[in-house]
DNA sequence: TGCCAGACGTTATAGCGTAACACAACGGCC
DNA sequence: GGCCGTTGTGTTACGCTATAACGTCTGGCA
């Protein structure tokens, strides 16, 4: 376990990721700040940048938002991580797929295509929100 | 075959997208048609979203950008769409992922999600620029 | 012919992200 | 301890992405 030493900034970013319920904007990680000091977007993105590295963060492309990884960190090496999305609640589940990723690199493969980054993001509605006839 | 009819600026869209040989943001699609008569950002979206919804043209969420629909649609009912999105050179390919669709679709299942729309690309490099060395 | 849904044009504004600059804090190394 | 490179910080300013709100126009159809 590798228990990384964040900045000041980069935990104060982490903190309000994980207190959350969904995912939130870098605009509005930065108003939930500004009482610990924060004036500029650029405070957060770069704390975001430095999270995202380390695994800590992940980004959802489809709604330019940002959660914290919900796993513990096994440093998902084969199975990459796919996202649902909520449209009604907001909520976001974080699985793996294993599956997807294993079809995917097939086609890699077969196309010599070199992936570095792969986002499987998929919007719809939650079982509860389904349930509630959204 | 549907061809459904569509109106000037939908068109002159549609064309611009065809005829680039990367995917094109909406404001770039806006330059590029500024002879014709554009002016505004809305004239653009407001034509994108018709080709959205007709299947004719696919949003990039990881690049904020638009490319034209590759294939002649057979309204690709079971597999999902996917896109692998050359880092250096700026091509992309759209694919068909069914084993990734199929992963997913399972996993939605037992998760009581229900999809609605889902966004799989890959960024990396190409096989060209791959052996290009870059 | 008259209606009306859909498309259009325009202005303004909100939201997302980065460039460029200067300075401070930390850590390794002699 | 003093040097020095790396990383993080703070600030201003700016560019790109997307939508709100309004009114007008057009074309298909009863």
């Amino acid at each position: 376990m590798s228990e990384v030493k964040l900045t000041r900034n980069q935990g104060l970013v982490f903190d309000a990721l994980q207190a959350a319920e969904a995912p939130l904007s870098a605009y509005t990680i930065l108003d939930r700040l500004r009482g610990e000091g924060f004036r500029a977007p650029l405070q957060v993105y770069r704390a975001l940048e430095k999270l995202l590295a380390l695994g800590l963060v992940h980004r959802l492309e489809s709604i330019n938002a940002f959660v914290a990884c919900s796993h513990p960190h096994h440093d998902h090496g084969e199975s990459l991580v796919a996202f649902a999305i909520c449209q009604t609640c907001g909520d976001v589940r974080e699985f793996a797929a294993p599956a997807a990723a294993a079809g995917l690199r097939d086609w890699a493969a077969g196309a010599g295509f070199k992936p570095a980054k792969t986002t499987i993001e998929l919007s719809g509605l939650c079982r509860a929100c389904s349930a509630a006839g959204a």
